[in-house]
DNA sequence: TCTTTATACGGAACGGTGTTCCGTATGTCA
DNA sequence: TGACATACGGAACACCGTTCCGTATAAAGA
């Protein structure tokens, strides 16, 4: 790949996260293109379609979210981790909650994000999940998609009142998977009940 | 009102709700204006912006679904009545589903329409849940409000695996309602446990 | 019935969108 | 240093919602 067309990918990916992030997804992709200091010919030679590039701003961004998994993971304790990257993925949705409609509208641009999605976001959260159980923070009754599924929704309708609604629903849900278990890390008492 | 005012209007109401269910929300006005034979200007006439139109047709179905309930209570047995209407509430969801983003997205021209929607249809289901209620047919610790909101989440996400499946989660709702009451209307064997 | 006039009509025109196309510029490799 | 595949920019196109205005017509008074 010639080295100009890689430094206008990565100008039209970060333009577009900039405007998409401001005007929302609707933002004319002229804007775009002009943000990014380029043609409008640049744009649909790497992006034949507006919803390629949408799409490519989200896979981005689902990686960026499940590549703060490991990070918090070394950072701090199992229960703890999994707790923050939580609320990481709380402002992911939040962030791309205007993106529900375009996802159920059936261009086929968006049937592979789905997958890209659950492939890369499930194994990351896994390994969190897993940690936390091992270390006897978390209840073992709850996996992956179940959090997966109920924090997207949770926090898809708690935004309607506002992100710190969406952020105490979650963290309730979340402080209920650790539910009967020991309260802090660091203090060992075995209060736990109900297997 | 003019009588060939009248009679554009009608026309436009019926074509844009046929063009509706055809091609989506997001058909042309053009091509309802030509679905009920009137120019484009005609159109903007009656509704000067693209989103009352829409609001129009939809405020047209409110009605009929509401309009459906005191029919059906008239023909069958309370309960029964009540499971129907249901299903006849999941049909409406289900043909509005394109246009929860709308709903959502802040345009005014909707905001009148969330609160018709509750104004008319939970007065006409109420009247429906409590005739049910006092022959003894369904619990009562369930109210209108409980019975829009969940059957609307629930089938707008079960619809994406097919209107069966939707049909048959909402069926799973309504039994929920009879749980430990009579199964059968005709049949008064009081099986009734747990209050 | 015929005028009159307020009202409604049709469709060309406007501004803005996504997308295509092609002449021009430029990075890359022998 | 050429030669050429590749990438670039932006004018042009098709289609959209919306506006505008000259024309047609329904309705009320003579």
């Amino acid at each position: 790949m010639r080295a100009d067309a890689q430094r206008n990918m990565d100008a039209l990916l970060e333009a577009a996260m900039a405007v998409f992030a401001t005007s929302g997804v609707d933002a004319p992709v002229r804007e775009i293109a002009a943000k990014a200091g380029v043609g409008l010919g640049t744009v649909y030679r790497h992006f034949p379609q507006r919803s390629d590039l949408i799409a490519a701003v989200f896979r981005h961004e689902i990686d960026a979210c499940a590549d703060a998994a490991p990070v918090l993971a070394v950072e701090h304790e199992p229960g703890e981790a999994l707790a923050r990257w939580t609320l990481r993925y709380v402002d992911f949705v939040a962030a791309k909650r205007g993106l529900a409609p375009a996802l159920h509208s059936g261009d086929p641009a968006f049937d592979t994000l789905r997958a890209y999605f659950e492939q890369r976001l499930r194994p990351a959260l896994q390994a969190l999940l897993e940690s936390a159980a091992a270390a006897g923070e978390v209840r073992t009754d709850v996996d992956a998609d179940d959090i997966l599924g109920a924090v997207a929704s949770l926090s898809m309708h708690a935004f309607d009142r506002g992100p710190k609604h969406a952020r105490r629903m979650v963290s309730l849900f979340v402080d209920g998977m650790r539910y009967g278990l020991s309260p802090h890390p660091k203090s060992k008492r075995a209060v736990r009940r109900k297997t």
